[in-house]
DNA sequence: AACTGTTTACTGCATA
DNA sequence: TATGCAGTAAACAGTT
């Protein structure tokens, strides 16, 4: 047994504050699905340490930019380093952002939860309180901001990019959108946000296709901490972590602290549990590896969530028990299958669902158009804008023992899907060191596993491991029936070889599949426009299903491609839509990207229109006037590049 | 030395 | 009963 040997050791406090940028008021949620209660915006405050030696200074010139975050367009003088590429100046980065409707007090910046969570939580963590101290989970890694109780509030605008742009701007953007950060930020503080150019560790894993809107991080339900083990999975509790930490990534140290401050049956200096989040993180599929840029010192990587897996954990599936209802989907077919009329139905009236419910989709804050249909291949990193605190301001901590949770947007009233936590397990009733097989078990288990170790390894274990490996401890293959053990051979599709495979063939059915099934869902309570108390207006244009265009044959020439492409471009443009709208041209509300200037298509002629999705996509961008037109123009359009 | 990350081995539960 | 998944433990290597 591994001694718990880690944690609070690192004294090094971590200074919290909040990021101002919500001061930005001119920035407005894309997502309004959750009636959020007044907020009041809480004076930012520094998370105490227990030791005061050092503060982790906030970029100098934080006031300055009080009502900005650093990112923020406004504030974003092209990095001298990274000059926007000639195709970022143009129009169609501009494309589906559309202006945000004025709210107040809407920020990206993580905010304090005026009242916490309705959800009573058995155990509140000490952690909560400034004055404790931080448990330490790792020297390096835990300056990052952890807001406690008080979930941030993060506008969906803030938190995304307007569009994605082509995967080549995206990796440039990315670039740039980390760097920003470090341009204000005094040189000598690590800024954990800048992260330089990441690079994939597992190059393989990256998430191939449409990329699936990821709410921002206040949108997720509290967790509840009634001091039993929640009713997650590691791979969960993982995902949750990062999915709501500004940048979608965190450090291990992160992660185990997040868990431990939200979960007290977590605890810090409990080195099992934490083992097995790495071993998750490790072994999940999910989970991708991102380098810590080099001016990042510190252990350890950051851990994000591959692009198309998000969206299981924010469904936070409960537990393969019977009782769970039809609610709760299957955690994978998630971002893939179309949950059809069922998550319409769901959702659709009703403001965003909690995530329990939001089955494949996403529910929330709906990206502008293009985000949806296009291929991502950035890191989760690259599709948060994070306006934020450098680095992982810490996911926000889930559970408010005391109130509502603002970032549940849901009243507690839906209960068709209950935040997970509510579901207490059974389980929860019987920790895991008592269900489990007590200690003798495991010493048995290690003195099996000695023998095993000898003999054992006779599986190909995986294509890259067998074979670049040097060091296979003990590994002569041996034939798998040689082998006494029982069930199954243990590598069969967790083996490498497998995930190889399963990786390969998953990236040769690309976005056609996956994309349409995505999209297929229900822009829910995307749209900002959308009020929960408003019935649906039926769209202004006939329910014009966007006919998948005709391809044109493999075969075809481009010019053959260009000119069906025109054609189909031509009629879309005289839809009902304008003629009922009156939109001209340049009036367009739509977006300077439908300005269609020709010239746009002529400059690639790699199109391909097999890309229109069945269905469209309503955005914020092309909310209430919008109609699928608008959006298959969009889409159209962006394909075109 | 501690931490991080990977891998192996095994167990137990749920499900088909 | 076979299988898959999740959890647990541990060995080991690399990094800080």
């Amino acid at each position: 047994m591994a001694n718990p040997t880690r944690l609070p050791k690192s004294q090094e406090p971590f200074h919290i504050f909040k990021d101002d940028c919500f001061d930005d008021s001119t920035t407005t949620p894309m997502m309004s699905h959750a009636p959020m209660p007044p907020v009041t915006r809480p004076t930012k405050r520094p998370l105490g340490s227990s030791n005061s030696n050092v503060v982790l200074n906030p970029p100098s010139d934080l006031s300055s930019a009080a009502a900005q975050s650093p990112v923020k367009s406004v504030s974003r003088k092209s990095s001298p380093r990274t000059p926007l590429p000639p195709a970022q100046n143009n129009k169609l980065d501009a494309v589906t952002m559309a202006p945000p409707p004025t709210k107040g007090s809407n920020t990206d910046s993580l905010q304090k939860k005026p009242f916490l969570s309705k959800f009573k939580t058995v155990s509140q963590k000490p952690v909560a309180d400034p004055a404790a101290p931080a448990p330490a989970f790792g020297k390096e890694n835990l300056e990052p901001h952890f807001f406690l109780q008080q979930p941030p509030i993060m506008t969906f605008s803030n938190c995304y990019m307007p569009a994605p742009p082509p995967p080549q701007q995206q990796q440039q953007q990315q670039q740039q959108q980390q760097q920003q950060p470090q341009q204000q930020k005094g040189p000598g503080k690590r800024t954990l946000m800048e992260a330089a150019p990441i690079k994939q560790a597992r190059p393989a894993k990256k998430s191939k296709t449409n990329e699936p809107v990821i709410p921002p991080q206040d949108w997720f339900p509290p967790a509840v901490d009634d001091g039993t083990k929640p009713n997650l999975s590691y791979a969960q509790l993982i995902g949750m972590a990062i999915l709501r930490s500004p940048n979608r990534r965190l450090t291990l140290a992160q992660i185990y602290k997040w868990i431990s401050d939200t979960f007290s049956f977590y605890k810090a200096d409990d080195a099992g549990w934490q083992n097995s989040i790495r071993h998750n993180l490790s072994l999940h599929k999910a989970f991708l590896k991102v380098e810590r840029p080099k001016d990042d010192p510190g252990k350890g990587n950051y851990w994000t969530i591959q692009k198309d897996m998000e969206q299981q954990f924010m469904n936070q599936k409960l537990p393969r028990k019977p009782t769970s209802t039809s609610e709760n989907l299957p955690v994978m077919s998630t971002s893939i299958e179309p949950s059809g009329p069922k998550s319409a139905t769901v959702f659709e009236p009703t403001l965003p669902p909690p995530p329990p419910a939001a089955t494949a989709q996403a529910p929330l804050p709906q990206l502008p158009t293009s985000q949806a249909t296009i291929p991502a291949e950035v890191s989760s990193d690259a599709t948060i804008p994070i306006s934020d605190p450098p680095e992982d301001a810490g996911a926000g901590r889930l559970l408010d023992p005391d109130g509502p949770s603002l970032h549940s947007p849901l009243p507690a009233a839906i209960h068709s899907s209950p935040p997970i936590p509510r579901h207490i397990a059974p389980r929860s009733h019987t920790p895991p060191p008592a269900s489990r097989g007590p200690a003798t078990s495991s010493i048995n288990r290690s003195h099996k596993r000695r023998f095993a170790s000898m003999d054992d390894s006779g599986y190909i274990s995986s294509l890259e491991s067998s074979v670049t490996r040097p060091n296979q401890r003990g590994s002569i293959l041996t034939s798998e029936a040689d082998r006494p053990r029982s069930k199954r051979s243990r590598r069969g599709p967790d083996g490498r070889a497998e995930l190889e495979i399963a990786r390969l063939r998953a990236s040769s059915h690309e976005s056609p599949s996956k994309s349409r099934s995505y999209n297929a869902l229900p822009p829910p309570s995307s749209s900002p426009f959308r009020n929960t108390e408003r019935p649906m207006l039926p769209p202004l244009t006939p329910a014009m299903k966007l006919k998948v265009p005709q391809n044109p044959p493999p075969s075809a020439s481009p010019n053959t491609n260009l000119q069906i492409h025109r054609d189909q471009v031509r009629a879309m443009l005289q839809s009902p839509l304008r003629k009922m709208t009156g939109i001209s041209e340049e009036g367009t509300p739509w977006s300077p990207a439908f300005n269609l200037d020709t010239s746009v298509y002529d400059l690639n002629n790699n199109m391909s229109f097999g890309g229109f999705e069945a269905t469209t996509i309503v955005t914020p961008a092309t909310t209430t006037t919008t109609t699928t037109t608008a959006t298959a123009i969009s889409a159209s359009h962006l394909r075109l590049r």
